[in-house]
RNA sequence: GCGCAGGUGGCGGAGUGGUCAAUCGCAAUUGGCUGUAAACCAAUCGCCCUAUGGGCUACGGGGGUUCAAAUCCCUCCCUGCGCACCA
């Protein structure tokens, strides 16, 4: 057996499924189908943007598709944006990003290659910091590799042009971005660069440059952006539409139920690993089964079978059935003021809010069935509802 | 350095001496409808209290004028734009 042959898998079928499922640009499709095809083994990149800690299913699209590439023997090569994060990253943004400590980048990678793990797998993969040869780099090179990217170019980008038009500042820094993204292939010899759909510019830079320096110019390979919850703005942290990798079972489940029907498709081809003739079944099915089997799918992923199996069953019988969910928040009373205790269990955030709670009938006694409508009432042991999903067991 | 325009609640963005805890939109929360979807209707949306009322804190920071300031003055910090400097 020759084993450096056999290590990659070239079955077509897989190849065909890495090049479409999910892929929104492919340049140069024919390239890649020739490259995976060929047995080589593979330099995948996927640069790591360190500005957020926390995963969510938007990051996993592409990390699925860098898995994907690692499940044919291909090595992922991730690269941590250290140094550019220090600079900012001005893509879809209207203004400029605010540089980050050294420090927290570190703390986030930390976090993030954890979070990672739970879809590639970061034993085998190559992990590089690009403040090792961007640091590095005398203004000289700067100078000569700047020469190869034209401003033209990337003042056709949206996100610049609406800022020039708008008479905003453009920093020249900001120009650099790509080219140190760029940069990175060159350094690593990306063989592909996957990326989110917003990225294929910074991406198609990484070409350029390489060709102009004598390599063999990396293709690009990028993956559609996933809505958040509210199906509307592309899944992120700050605008509180994301549903976090490490969510638990129950959020997790119930913030996929959340998502509108139109997307249950889409978030089947991009999160799951459901054949698409699965899909096709699944999708003749009313929304709310397609969605419940798209939360237990997700769910099983990141939690196992017999967790997200719990998790279904809670998520029906609290919502559908409307029923107490079994494994409830509890607090001891003490015999303090309802109130103060609902602070305290963070199930509400000031005793202003619990007034207007009580106002609106939001608050319920689940084992008397009663609604309170005083304010001060003390908290007796019972197990109390608050609006739709918030719960809380006083002992 | 000079000039101009700004810095208001999670965001956008009104308000330019009292009627401002601050119009409005988005987001969010709650109730209704429902499939914890969407759409729609209604309400709420700084904090605290002895609670159809009262108090406190808040409009970049600090100080001042005034019976009274988010609104006027001084000062500092920050952002953007223009000019100058430099080349």
């Amino acid at each position: 057996m020759f084993w450096n042959k056999s290590q990659i898998d070239t079955d077509p079928d897989k190849i065909e499924d890495i090049l479409t499922r999910g892929v929104e640009d492919a340049i140069v499709l024919e390239s890649i189908r020739t490259k995976l095809s060929s047995g080589k083994k593979l330099r995948i990149k996927l640069g790591i943007d360190p500005t957020s800690p926390d995963l969510h299913l938007g990051h996993s699209v592409v990390l699925r598709k860098l898995r994907a590439f690692q499940d044919l023997g291909h090595t992922a090569v991730l690269i941590i944006g250290d140094f550019t994060a220090v600079v900012g990253d001005p893509t879809g943004k209207s203004a400029t990003r605010p540089a980050l400590s050294t420090e927290t980048v570190e703390k986030n990678m930390k976090e993030y290659i954890s979070q990672a793990g739970l879809i590639i797998d970061t034993k085998k993969a190559e992990i590089h910091h690009n403040s090792d040869w961007l640091a590095k780099l005398p203004f000289s090179e700067v100078y000569r590799l700047a020469a190869f990217i034209n401003v033209t170019q990337i003042l056709e980008r949206s996100d610049f042009k609406n800022r020039l038009q708008s008479g905003s500042s453009i920093k020249i820094h900001e120009f650099f971005y790509p080219l140190m993204q760029a940069y990175d292939s060159v350094e690593i010899k990306a063989d592909v660069e996957l990326g989110g759909n917003d990225q294929l510019f910074n991406n198609l830079v990484g070409r350029t440059l390489m060709e102009k320096l004598d390599l063999t110019p990396q293709d690009v390979l990028t993956v559609s952006l996933l809505e958040g919850t509210d199906g509307i703005a592309k899944m992120s942290k700050s605008l509180d539409n994301y549903i976090g990798l490490r969510d638990k079972p129950n959020d997790m489940f119930g913030k996929i139920m959340s998502v509108p029907d139109s997307l249950i498709i889409k978030y089947f081809n991009l999160c799951t690993n459901k054949e698409t003739s699965e899909i096709e079944e699944i999708s003749a099915k009313n929304p709310r089964d397609q969605k419940i089997a798209l939360a237990k799918e997700i769910v099983s992923m990141y939690h196992g079978k017999s967790v997200a199996e719990k998790a279904e069953k809670n998520f029906i019988d609290t919502f559908s059935k409307k029923e107490v969910p079994t494994d409830i928040q509890e607090i001891i009373g003490g015999g303090k003021m309802l109130s103060e205790i609902f602070v305290e269990a963070e199930v509400i955030q000031s005793k202003t809010e619990f007034a207007t709670l009580i106002k609106q009938g939001a608050i319920t006694n689940l084992d008397t069935g009663e609604k309170p409508s005083d304010i001060r009432i003390s908290a007796s042991p019972a197990t109390y509802r608050i609006g739709k999903h918030r719960f809380l067991k006083i002992k």
